[in-house]
DNA sequence: AAAGGGAGCAACCGCACATCT
DNA sequence: AAGATGTGCGGTTGCTCCCTT
């Protein structure tokens, strides 16, 4: 594939050698050819690669040439293999941001989004052959319930066509199942869901996770963070606390949505309702909600497929029995309902509890509703560790965090205030009182090198 | 020494987005 | 507004090297 070797037709040798298949030459770059892009570049700059081909007799195409510089000749380059410490900086991006190598890239001065993303496809398939656990334990734990997988992404191309389908408030292909019943998201094994089910909203993958540290989460009922995910465009502290007052103040109504014949006007299946409160009691902070009408339907309360999309799998008890259309609909659905529910549970969703207390067994009372993404964001160059560490003093001290704490957290990565009130801070407040403590072990940078040391190789060879 | 297989790496491909015309 | 062009990104492929048998 990638050499060409002239095989096809019209093959000939161009002026620094090597084989040309439709007047571009395919394959290993010559030293020829770098000489050529590199007094090309010395001479033009970077860009318009498409006029390196026009003007030298490089018979390479723009994108060749584009990638030729940007992966080997550009300078302050950095060779060889990856340091501990970068190993570390991927470790911890991958586990934020998922399969973005270029964003990775812009973290690693020297390295190219090609390295990372070839340093972590040797290294999935090493831990998976070896089946360990992809991350170590300290990112493990405290990302749990939302790590990226790397068998569980979902192209960004796919996220974008979904968010470009159905969120600007177009109409959404199906409606959510509620219920009455609350189910916290936080619970370990909330009221009707199967512990199987609860795992599957809340974990990784069986091939991300070592078995033995599921046994482990579902023994010592690990309860799961509410969800923090990073957000792709890298917000600022400040478009964080935006967020935050808009889980008070905003209101976007989704009409119809729950309406008995409706299946045109509603919440994308398998997104959660999240009913927010304004004072958040610990450990219930997002609850599911079905109508009434569905409880005696179906023995699950609804099609759970809260896990990441790809390679997701619901237990074979919900899979292959289930005589919910909903559920078989779900089973069979097609890759965009999966990015969907991706993008959904990124993108948490609260209904006003005003506007969500069903008054009888009739749904014309969710008609108007009030969803509004829920959103953490954090962006690549803010460090998690920094709002971890603020649940953790909230949890320890059993009290608000530290305003100093919280600052911390809040502020951008030049150490510049963010224009975060005092409400801000409340919220933030709120928020971690709502997520367990971190164990100290578990962060311990030797638990870390034990945990990469994989028996037969040290981890990177 | 030769064969087989795995790991690492370089490069291509397809797609999406932004900008230009 | 629509098409063309340029650029960037992530996924994938296939070659080369090296180790093991």
């Amino acid at each position: 594939m990638m050499n060409g070797n002239g095989s096809g037709e019209g093959s000939s040798t161009n002026a620094v050698g090597g084989d040309v298949t439709g007047g571009m030459k395919k394959g290993p770059w010559t030293a020829a050819e770098d000489n050529m892009l590199i007094d090309y570049v010395k001479m033009n700059g970077e860009g318009n690669w498409n006029a390196v081909q026009k003007n030298t007799d490089l018979a390479r195409c723009g994108k060749s040439c584009r990638l030729r510089w940007a992966n080997h000749l550009r300078p302050n380059l950095k060779k060889g293999s990856f340091t501990p410490e970068e190993e570390r900086i991927i470790l911890e991006l991958h586990s934020k941001i998922g399969n973005k190598w270029a964003r990775m890239a812009t973290q690693l001065p020297g390295r190219t989004d090609n390295e990372i993303k070839n340093y972590w496809n040797t290294r999935i398939k090493r831990r998976q052959r070896s089946g360990l656990p992809i991350y170590p334990p300290d990112i493990q734990h405290r990302h749990n319930g939302f790590l990226y997988n790397q068998n569980c992404q979902i192209p960004l191309a796919r996220l974008n066509e979904t968010k470009s389908q159905f969120g600007r408030g177009n109409p959404l292909p199906r409606p959510l199942h509620s219920n009455q019943t609350s189910l916290s998201l936080l619970d370990p094994f909330p009221m009707g869901l199967s512990n199987h089910q609860t795992m599957a909203m809340s974990i990784p993958q069986p091939n991300m996770i070592s078995l033995q540290q599921q046994q482990h989460q579902y023994q010592h009922h690990v309860r799961q963070p509410p969800t923090v995910f990073p957000n792709s465009e890298g917000q600022s502290s400040f478009s964080r606390m935006q967020h935050l007052k808009r889980l008070r103040n905003d209101t976007l109504e989704y009409p119809g949505i729950f309406n008995n014949n409706s299946v045109s006007t509603a919440v994308p299946m398998g997104v959660p309702i999240v009913r927010f409160k304004p004072i958040l009691p610990s450990g219930s902070l997002m609850h599911l909600q079905r109508p009434p009408q569905q409880q005696h339907q179906s023995s699950h309360l609804m099609p759970m497929k809260m896990e990441l999309p790809s390679n997701q799998f619901l237990p074979a008890s919900v899979s292959n029995h289930n005589s919910d259309p909903w559920i078989q609909q779900a089973n069979n659905n097609s890759g965009l309902l999966e990015a969907l529910l991706e993008d959904t549970q990124v993108a948490n969703r609260r209904v006003s509890p005003e506007y969500i207390e069903p008054t009888d067994e009739k749904t014309s009372e969710y008609k108007k509703m009030k969803i509004e993404p829920l959103e953490i964001n954090i962006s690549e160059s803010e460090d998690l560790s920094a709002f971890f560490d603020l649940i953790n003093e909230t949890n320890a001290s059993s009290s608000s965090p530290s305003q100093a704490t919280t600052s911390k957290w809040v502020k951008n990565e030049c150490g510049e205030a963010s224009g975060v009130t005092e409400e801000d801070l409340i919220d933030m407040q709120q928020l971690s009182s709502c997520i367990p403590k971190l164990s100290l072990e578990e962060n311990d940078p030797q638990n870390w090198n034990q945990w990469d040391d994989t028996s037969g190789t040290n981890g990177i060879s």
